[in-house]
DNA sequence: TTTACCTGTAACAATAACTATTACATGTAA
DNA sequence: TTACATGTAATAGTTATTGTTACAGGTAAA
């Protein structure tokens, strides 16, 4: 199992469209460099727009960020594609034997080690900002 | 996307084999109270005593644990059945456009952070005993 | 107003993981 | 030998993911 790379295309989406902002990043343009078909790149500027982090609009050709790059963060792009559900990272079998000790408690002695397993996880998304991001891909790229 | 129930189920059947330690604990009698078919648990039962944390033998009914309660935790389980792959909770996309800055380097950039995000996840399960868990089912047992 | 090109989105297919199930080989002990 | 357990292969249904084609609808320049 692994969780979506809408997560990971999505940080590179935002972090091109800052690199290209003096242009115009259309879904083709990005769907190049990310490798992928433009639909696919389409699909998730929708659910970035949806949840303001992109200005785009139909028959307009490129996207422009709607926040500054401190403003965003890891688990704002992890929000916005939809990768996981709150309190859904991990799951639990349904209906356990409730005639059992174990059937009839171990969901509710499970469900918060989960959950503060994931807010951990998710956490450390919150500290990391796409100026971070940007500033660490421009780095790599003037040593290189 | 949601981590496979294994790990749930995992944690359960190690639970009732504690609860059940006087007792004859079953492939039929852990799929009864996890709900759910004998070979699905047999095979959890596999991983489980390929990973040093159960005893179980062919022909011979009941499965008994093979450490400690205090010594076993969520983070053994979670890697017994194999529910993440180390580095893997969250997939990149592969190929990126290496004539990019950005799709050159951004496997690179995010890499390290989705590392550290998952390591902190698996920091909480390995704070957790099966102790924890068993103690908090019979303390929700009583109580009810 | 026509043309060219963009975004938005529905529909569909291939793939992979998950869960449940049947069937049966193999091991143990009464 | 019988009864019953674990071990495991094979298979099916379901769901999520990713990629693709097709096309509707918006915008702007010729």
């Amino acid at each position: 199992m692994s969780i979506s790379s809408r997560f990971a295309v999505g940080i590179h989406i935002l972090t091109l469209i800052e690199f290209n902002k003096e242009g115009v990043t259309s879904s083709e343009f990005l769907a190049s460099s990310v490798n992928t078909n433009p639909v696919v790149i389409r699909k998730l500027m929708g659910m970035l727009k949806k949840s303001g982090l992109i200005e785009v609009h139909p028959g307009i050709a490129g996207a422009k960020l709607a926040k500054e790059l401190s403003d965003i963060t890891l688990f704002d792009v992890y929000k916005a594609v939809n990768v996981v559900q709150e309190n859904e990272l991990f799951s639990i079998h349904e209906s356990p034997h409730p005639d059992c000790p174990v059937g009839r408690n171990i969901h509710n002695t499970i469900e918060p080690l989960f959950t503060a397993a994931q807010l951990a996880m998710e956490k450390v998304l919150r500290s990391v900002t796409l100026e971070d991001v940007v500033k660490d891909v421009a780095t790599k790229e003037n040593i290189s």
